[in-house]
DNA sequence: TTGATGCTTGCATAATCATTCACTTACCCG
DNA sequence: CGGGTAAGTGAATGATTATGCAAGCATCAA
């Protein structure tokens, strides 16, 4: 069968361009272009790829893709990948870090954090969904929060406020 | 309706911590929690608060809390309510302002004071009755401590009794 | 007070989504 | 071949979520 991979991709492609607000309704983006399915086939498509129902402006909801690029996984990094998937924002100050994470999260990025044995990190408090990580005196706040913007893969962001890359002091 | 105000708290914790699978579900922890309220009311509750359910491995979906500031609800407002009500001390110490709170509620406003992207705030770590919220180095925990002290209505003088600024416990 | 207005909520129900069951098809192995 | 197995699908149905409506309650102005 190769429609269902035919299908899905359509479907990504369909919620990644329109605001698609229910299954009959991408049912019907999906005839238009040719691709005929039931909701039951859709709402399994859906699954599988992971799509979900976010809230946008005005109280309507549609679908979107959550993590889209499954294919750079780095093998042996799985710390790369935890922060990749959970990590919103890193800020610094000082010698602290906080890694801001979705709520309930926290603590799980910073189990990975504690294991991983990276340098110039002392150690971690985990919240709800914000993380306070102690920089060595050597690396700094300002260097420990690069190397996880880096792993994380977010960039810089401190509160609107606009702040240099690494041109604090160390 | 204080309550509501509680009850949608309630619903950010509960959603964050647990693995909420479905409104009724939500509706039985809610109960667990003293407050009561039909799935109609949560379901317009989660729609306030921008939850959306998203997947996690095995297929499940939980609800989550998805954005950070954009059209958040009550912003400074409710903010000032929730200190007003539970900060008990307000102290600092470099860029780190210790809230001090009733037990059990430390949470609470943690919450609230993360939901209201307040400028000169990073981020906070909420134990049972303590927040440590960390400062922007801009600001600087002083800076944090008064506009926290002011939106609570605590005075530097905690309960009568004078205390240096900056000398708190950490 | 009285009436108008707006917010919140529960009830009933509509809308939406997920899943069970049965069927078909393709493929593999004896 | 023929049987067995697994994947994919639609129809029907169960589960979950959203909403129209009316009631209850507070606020405000006259």
């Amino acid at each position: 069968m190769s429609s269902k991979q035919q299908r899905q991709q359509m479907v990504t492609r369909l919620i990644a361009h329109d605001n698609v607000s229910s299954q009959p309704h991408l049912q019907e983006l999906l005839k238009e272009q040719g691709i005929e399915a039931t909701q039951a086939t859709i709402s399994r498509d859906l699954e599988e790829l992971g799509a979900v129902k976010i809230r946008i402006a005005g109280g309507e909801s549609i679908y979107a893709i959550a993590e889209y690029a499954p294919a750079r996984v780095a093998p042996s990094d799985q710390l790369r990948r935890v922060m990749a998937e959970w990590v919103a924002e890193v800020t610094s100050s000082g010698n602290l870090v906080v890694v801001r994470t979705p709520p309930g999260c926290a603590h799980v990025v910073a189990s990975a954090l504690d294991r991983s044995g990276l340098v110039g990190l002392l150690g971690t408090v985990a919240g709800d969904d914000t993380i306070m990580c102690v920089a060595t005196e050597e690396v700094g706040g300002t260097g420990l929060a690069e190397q996880l913007r880096s792993l994380s893969g977010v960039t810089d962001a401190t509160g609107g406020i606009p702040r240099k890359k690494g041109a604090a002091h160390v």
